[in-house]
DNA sequence: CTCGGTTTGTTCCCACGTTCACAAACTCCT
DNA sequence: AGGAGTTTGTGAACGTGGGAACAAACCGAG
């Protein structure tokens, strides 16, 4: 929408890009972890489970990193992928609604391990106060507005029953969060400028239901 | 890839679209809550957070179920939707891996609210064995085979460590699960005719940190 | 019955994403 | 140094998806 404003290095990454970069990342910390040094763009693309092409022209939109008749140095693409989606920084994350969902959440390891970091627990349900879970304390709702200005959070989750999510987003976004991954299964209006990505476990099983009702036509 | 064999109601619904059904299924089971008996394109597109022609374009996908000058009926367009879907029937699920995020997912109550039924918690660890989660007995891994020849079972969650993942579906597909819904942190391959889907966190996380790095930038 | 107002279903067009295919660029062997 | 073999980066073709716009269809009033 908006036109490159600097001269900068104004990359323009297609969304579909950025979702599988991760992945590629994830299947490059793979490789290193079995001590490969260079892998060429078809072992790459078949252990993330994409098209060879399709993963040259993704990584074409981040510069020229590998090299012809040779492929990709293992440790500086994974460098390179990093930097470009921005976890070689470690980024403070609040999760708000410590139910079910909200403990296993907050037990992740994985989080940590990719470059987020817990910062808060918070419920609103008074009971769960004082509760450490992975080493971090489960504090009122109402912290929210000091916790994120304290550290400068810009990443909320949202893991509450649907009825509180938009009130819970409404409140994160006034206090300054800018994304917001959530959980529960209701559509949230946020302004523009904020970013929203769901998590929605029901309707991945109906999509499933879907093809496999297909699938029983035949 | 298949040409339509049969000269029956031979639908293709896009995926996009599939994927979106759910989405309107959901903001129609709120209008019908809240006894509101007809709706607008407008109405419930805006429920669901799209745009109004594009909801017309998936709905027509579907066939006329609306009236001109009037709208859609909401409890028969809520019954059409859940046909195409195939969430008039119920569909036996088993959960592998029943720790953390297990635990939350057998506790969750939006599955069987929506069409789908926990039969069978599965572990590879003895020590869970025996416990109850949401009045279901934990079992052994190995129970596996004869609980989806028994109950039929199409569909399966996959909740372990990544390592186990691929070992999983690999058993999975082999006793006849067709549909897998995968947690683990890891690309699984599976044969034609098995569809996957993949809930990521971290991937999730990552694609917001990518969008906070550009915002920050500017 | 007719007319104005409303809303759907669909067509047309554009943007985005995927895949093929190949020139360019590199390595290694002789 | 040259040539064969390998692999990247990208141009071009194709397919899918999104959105504006409008004719067709319906309702209700008069
Ligand atoms: N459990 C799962 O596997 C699962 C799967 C998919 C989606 N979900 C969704 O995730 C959400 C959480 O699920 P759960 O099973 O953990 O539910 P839960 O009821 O166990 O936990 C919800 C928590 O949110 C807290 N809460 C309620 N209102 C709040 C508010 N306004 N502010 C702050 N905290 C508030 C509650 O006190 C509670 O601790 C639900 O929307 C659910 O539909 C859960
Ligand atoms: N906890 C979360 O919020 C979360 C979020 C995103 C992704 N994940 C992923 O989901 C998976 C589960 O996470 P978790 O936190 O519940 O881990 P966990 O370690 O608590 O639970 C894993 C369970 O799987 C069982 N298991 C291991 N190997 C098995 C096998 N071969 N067959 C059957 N069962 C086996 C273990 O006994 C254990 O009970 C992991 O891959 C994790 O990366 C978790």
């Amino acid at each position: 929408m908006t036109a490159r404003s600097t001269s900068e290095t104004a990359r323009d990454i297609p969304e579909a890009t950025v979702a599988r970069l991760p992945v590629y990342l994830r299947a490059l910390n793979t490789l290193a972890d079995d001590e490969i040094r260079t892998c060429s763009s078809e072992d790459l693309a078949s252990a993330a489970g994409v098209n060879s092409a399709k993963l040259r022209k993704d990584l074409s939109y981040l510069g020229s990193y590998g090299t012809r008749g040779v492929g990709y140095d293992v440790d500086y693409l994974r460098y390179q992928i990093a930097r470009e989606i921005g976890v070689t920084q470690d980024w403070p994350v609040v999760i708000v609604g410590i139910g079910n969902l909200g403990h296993a959440l907050a037990n992740y390891s994985g989080f940590r391990s990719r470059g987020f970091h817990v910062v808060a627990l918070l419920d609103a349900d008074e009971r769960r106060h004082g509760e450490h879970v992975a080493g971090v304390l489960v504090r009122p709702f109402d912290d929210l507005e000091a916790i994120v200005a304290e550290q400068g959070v810009a990443i909320g989750v949202i893991a509450t029953p649907a009825a509180a999510a938009q009130d819970v987003a409404d409140r994160m976004v006034t206090c300054g969060i800018t994304s917001v991954l959530n959980f529960a299964p209701t559509v949230i209006a946020v302004p523009d400028g904020v970013d929203v990505r769901k998590v929605d476990l029901s309707i991945e099983l109906q999509i499933l239901a879907y093809h496999e009702q297909r699938k029983a036509q035949l």
